[in-house]
DNA sequence: CCTACCGATCGGTAGG
DNA sequence: CCTACCGATCGGTAGG
C-alpha cells in the first residue's frame, strides 16, 4: 500500500531460474528489514525526537550500514511518514475490531464510549505503541501534504466517535459543546502518552474508568429503570 | 503583562561615567539583545521544532551572525531550557496575578478553577505565548537534571490546582480519581495547543466554558440555597 | 557582538 | 543491501 519501495529489479531474472524477486540468495528477510527499519526508527523518533535522531542511529539499530535506510525509504521524511501512516493504519484497524462485538450487542452510548476510549488507551499505551504517539508529536516535520492525507486517517479514526458523542449529549450526559469536548477529550487522552508508565501507577483499565468519570455527567436521577452501577 | 520586553536602557546616559561593566559603547542593546534571542528562539522552536531549528536561524531572526547567540547561551540547549524556564517563570507570576483577587473575595471552588483554566489557556494560547508549548512538547530535548529542575517550576504551578480539585471532589463536583482527573484535564487544556486557532472557532472563555462542562458534574440537585446559575 | 574558521555529523547517492 | 564517498550544514570557538 505504499508508493516507495517497489520489488527490486522488476524483471531482470538475473541467475535465479523464476522465484520472486529477491536481491539476493538468501530469503530470511524479505519486507521483513522494511519493517524493522519501522520500529526501531518509531522507538527512536518518540524517544529522541525526529530532529536528534539520525538516520545512522536507525540503521546500526537494525544492524545495517548507514546509507541502507535509504534503500527502503527515499528520504528520511518519507521514514517518518510512514511510522505515522502505519500508526494510524494499525489504529483504524484496532478500533474497527474492538467496536466489532459492541455493534453486534447493541450496547448503549456509554459502554460505546468506554470501549472507544479503553481501545485508544491501548493505542496509545499498550506494548509496541510508539507509532501513535510519533505521529501525534512529530506533526511539525511532515510536509503539509502528507498531513492532509494523514487528516484523512485521523478523521476515518474519529469517526465512529462523533454519534457516540452526539447521542450522550442529547441524552444529558455530555454537558460541554460536543465538538469543543472532543478536541478537550482527545488531548485529555492524548496527553497520557506524555506522562504514563506501564511500569507503575493506574492501569489501562483504572485510567479508563478515571476518563468516564471526568467525561460523563451522572444519568439523568428521574431516568427509566436500567441503571448501570459503575465500581 | 508580559515578563518579556523590558523598556530598553534603564538608566545608561549616552557616554555614561561609570555605569555598569558594558561589553562596548553602543548602549542600544543592554541585556534586550539576549531578550530578543529568547523570543525569536521561542518561535522557531515552537514553529519547527528544537533539532528543526538551527542557531543560525535564530542568529538570523534577531539580525545577528552566525556564532553570536554563543556570547548571550552557552549552547543551544542552553538556549531551549532558558525559553521554558522563562516560559515557566512567567506562567507562575502571571497564575499567581489572576488568582490575588480570587484569594481576598473569597470564592469558591467552581470560580477558582474557572480562574486556573483561563489563565492556563491564555499562558497557553495568548498573545505571544510560545514559551510553554516549547516546553510542553520539547521537553526530550534537555537533560535530565534540567528536566528535574522544571518539574520544581511546574510542581509550583500545579500547586493552587490541587486543594481546589480536592475540594471540588469532596464536593461531589469532580467525580474521578483526584490526580489522575488533573493529569487528564492537563491534558485537555495542554493539548489545545496543538489545534486552537486564535483566528478562528471559539474564544479562550467559550474555551473556558467548554472544560468547565466537561470536567464538573452538576452541584448536588439537594443541596443549600446559594446556588450560581451558569450559562 | 563580528570575523573567520574548524571538526564533526548528517542526509543522501553511485555503483555494484 | 554494502562500500565508499560527497557536499552541505551545523554547533561551537578564538581572537579581537
Amino acid at each position: 500500500m505504499d508508493t516507495r519501495a517497489s520489488p527490486p529489479t522488476p524483471q531482470s531474472a538475473a541467475k535465479r531460474p523464476r522465484g520472486r524477486p529477491r536481491k539476493t540468495a538468501q530469503d530470511r528477510d524479505d519486507g521483513n528489514r522494511r519493517q524493522q527499519l519501522l520500529n526501531c526508527a518509531a522507538k527512536l523518533f518518540r524517544r529522541k525526537g525526529f530532529g536528534a535522531t539520525s538516520t545512522r542511529d536507525i540503521a546500526a539499530a537494525v544492524g545495517m550500514q548507514s546509507g541502507s535506510p535509504f534503500y527502503h525509504f527515499k528520504s528520511k521524511g518519507a521514514l517518518l511518514y510512514a511510522v505515522m501512516e502505519e500508526g494510524m493504519r494499525s489504529a483504524i484497524a484496532r478500533q474497527q475490531q474492538a467496536l466489532r462485538p459492541a455493534d453486534a450487542s447493541g450496547l448503549d452510548s456509554e459502554s460505546r464510549l468506554r470501549i472507544l476510549i479503553r481501545d485508544h488507551f491501548d493505542v496509545l499505551l499498550g506494548p509496541g505503541s510508539d507509532f501513535i504517539p510519533v505521529m501525534l508529536y512529530e506533526a511539525r516535520s511532515i510536509t503539509p501534504r502528507q498531513r492532509a492525507a494523514l487528516a484523512e486517517l485521523q478523521g476515518e479514526y474519529e469517526g465512529p466517535w462523533i454519534p457516540v458523542l452526539d447521542a450522550l449529549h442529547a441524552g444529558g450526559r455530555l454537558k460541554a459543546d460536543v465538538k469543543l469536548a472532543r478536541l478537550l477529550m482527545f488531548g485529555a487522552l492524548n496527553w497520557s502518552a506524555q506522562w504514563y508508565d506501564r511500569r507503575k501507577g493506574a492501569t489501562l483499565d483504572e485510567l479508563t474508568d478515571a476518563a468516564m468519570a471526568l467525561f460523563l455527567a451522572a444519568p439523568a436521577a428521574a431516568a427509566k429503570g436500567a441503571a448501570a452501577s459503575a465500581g
